[in-house]
DNA sequence: GTGAGTCATTATAACGATTAAGACGTAAAA
DNA sequence: TTTTACGTCTTAATCGTTATAATGACTCAC
């Protein structure tokens, strides 16, 4: 048994195990509830411990153990917008998976990455964190790279994306082509004929593809025909949105609706639309995706499909948790739900 | 020298120090560029180590040099929004931050609070990190308790708020006095003679109250009179500012502006006039503060009070890096930005 | 040629926990 | 009585660093 009686700076489990006349192993296991130790003990070095304010040391604890109970979460953007504007969406993640993980008593260190950095080597190699969670719209291919020499390096990560074939990892994502489909359905039983699609799909996010196909696989079940003319590129922001309105007008071809790969593209096509005097929703019905905060708040008020942010926060935590156990993981898709406001209003 | 030749699970220092064909503790100085190893060496033995993919592991060089290179991110919002519902200006900060902690190697762990936890222990205590930001609109009363016990321990705090005095610890804020003046200045200007105020003041946040007092001294610089009928309490939700302005109407008094304490509280203030009839900003002009996202796409677009965001993530961090450190803390003050927008534009 | 002064590196303790293996009574089984 | 077993606790090794003191080698001055 050391001999230091005066607590010095913080206490440790020495200073404790001192007092309470036992072993510095027999604190630290009686502290974690061990039945390797007397009950009576157990409880006399807990009251001990919350006396001198005492507190495992994490980084000791997490050296021995060889975990950190800790999760880093990677936020990634397209290069193309600063950190000052946050897609909202990835935001009101952040809620849930903070509780998730909480919840869970495990940490999270949250990080934006530009995709440049060597991100991929910087969290799980040093034990910061146990596992990843990868958050961001983005082109696959760009970091595909990088997800390969996870993958190799045995790091536990799961990404919010599209589920594909082909793809490395374990994703978790809306059902977007499913949204896609009801999307284009509620625009049909509207009574739009001509549907047109803002979002990028030739390349970049899968997801705006995913909306796309399921938009397009309703079109054909109406008996309507798709129009490659009514899509116009577009990657997540309102100005891209607001431009690829503009395209669709200019381009001569008639639409009665549009249907926007998300909220932030529809608030600028809305902006764009109501410039050229469109009436919003009698002469063009207009529906978003996301349902962030502004949807329903814009005027009119934006049809949207909403994602289950809360569930998908849990689902990723989950998921990960799931994984860095080595036990099988279950869902891997959150179904998405149309709400519907005065953008794409019935009529009658 | 250990003799472990093969590299078993991830490289140690031992592994590169071996290949190397030094000690173990030169490849940890040569790692951080001490001057004490000889440059050649250096060299080689960073060579190796990226070769090897090392990685010093975090928690042994935080457990020996007592200090974790993390900052702890604490938000807390009021109890009764939920955690899907974040108030986006905190989340926009969250942006600068992360920024401004990865520019000075500091990692993040982000942390939403109910105001009942015992945080105030669970992060500097257990050295996950050497400091704390916390973030959060809310009533000081109700969590200075834990202030002055984090105080007591020793524990490195900055919060964003008001800085008012008898406050513990240091705060860094907007200048909210100087805002609510200008705004209602602004106000004035536009020909408005009875301002409203939407925004609890008598108990509650200390930043509606600042905002409040700056306004009643541009009313009273006018020569006007400050009527305390058309200050209606609300905290920051949309639903707030729908009920207060509802109040407002219902009070009878007249008014010819709106000054809310918060954007969403003017978003709400603006459904809730907008359903009475009255045009903004021809009847009644209204004005918020924070500039969300939201601001600048509402209908009509919100004239408002651009906190400084950026700068704010920037000067937390780097006044919670200065007092970890020991050194004087120079500015706690950041300056906001009016906004003029339509929901108050000037008449002519 | 002995002592002082550099320079580059090594050997060796910490840091504060976890955990396997061993020790010591005491009670039950042989 | 001796053995086995069990409950309870201690001893000691370990995790992978960082930091301090010690070691050699080699130059330079008196």
């Amino acid at each position: 048994m050391s001999i230091n009686e005066p607590i010095k700076g913080k206490a440790t489990s020495f200073d404790i195990a001192y007092r309470a006349g036992v072993s510095q192993s027999t604190v630290s296991r009686a502290l974690r509830d061990s039945d390797l130790v007397n009950l009576e003990t157990r409880n006399k070095i807990k009251a001990i411990a919350k006396e001198l304010n005492y507190k495992v040391d994490k980084n000791a604890s997490n050296l021995r153990s060889q975990q950190s109970t800790t999760i880093a979460l990677l936020l990634f953007e397209d290069p193309t917008t600063d950190d000052s504007q946050i897609n909202p969406f990835f935001l009101s993640m952040l809620g849930s998976i903070t509780r998730a993980c909480s919840v869970r008593g495990y940490d999270l260190l949250v990080s934006f990455q530009q995709l440049s950095d060597d991100w991929h080597a910087d969290y799980a190699d040093c034990h910061k964190a146990d596992g990843i969670i990868l958050l961001g719209y983005g082109d696959y291919q760009t970091y595909q790279q990088k997800l390969v020499s996870l993958e190799q390096q045995g790091t536990h990560f799961v990404r919010w994306g599209a589920v594909r074939e082909g793809h490395i990892g374990h994703s978790v994502g809306s059902d977007n082509f499913q949204g896609g489909y009801e999307v284009t359905r509620h625009l049909i039983s509207c009574g739009a004929t001509n549907i047109a699609f803002i979002g990028g799909v030739s390349k970049g996010a899968p997801e705006f593809l995913a909306r796309y196909e399921g938009s397009c696989k309703a079109i054909k079940e109406a008996n309507l025909a798709v129009n490659p003319k009514l899509q116009a590129d577009a990657i997540n922001t309102d100005l891209d949105g607001y431009k690829g309105a503009l395209k669709l007008i200019d381009s001569g071809e008639r639409f009665d609706a549009v249907f926007c790969a998300s909220d932030l593209i529809a608030v600028g096509a809305i902006k764009a639309l109501t410039e050229q005097n469109l009436r919003i929703p009698e002469d063009v019905a207009v529906v978003g995706y996301d349902d962030i905060p502004l949807a329903s708040f814009s005027r009119p008020t934006l049809t949207t499909v909403q994602q289950d942010t809360k569930g998908a926060g849990e689902v990723l935590v989950e998921n990960l948790l799931h994984l860095i156990q080595g036990e099988p993981i279950v869902t891997n898709t959150l179904a998405g739900k149309l709400i519907v406001r005065q953008s794409s209003s019935k009529p009658g």
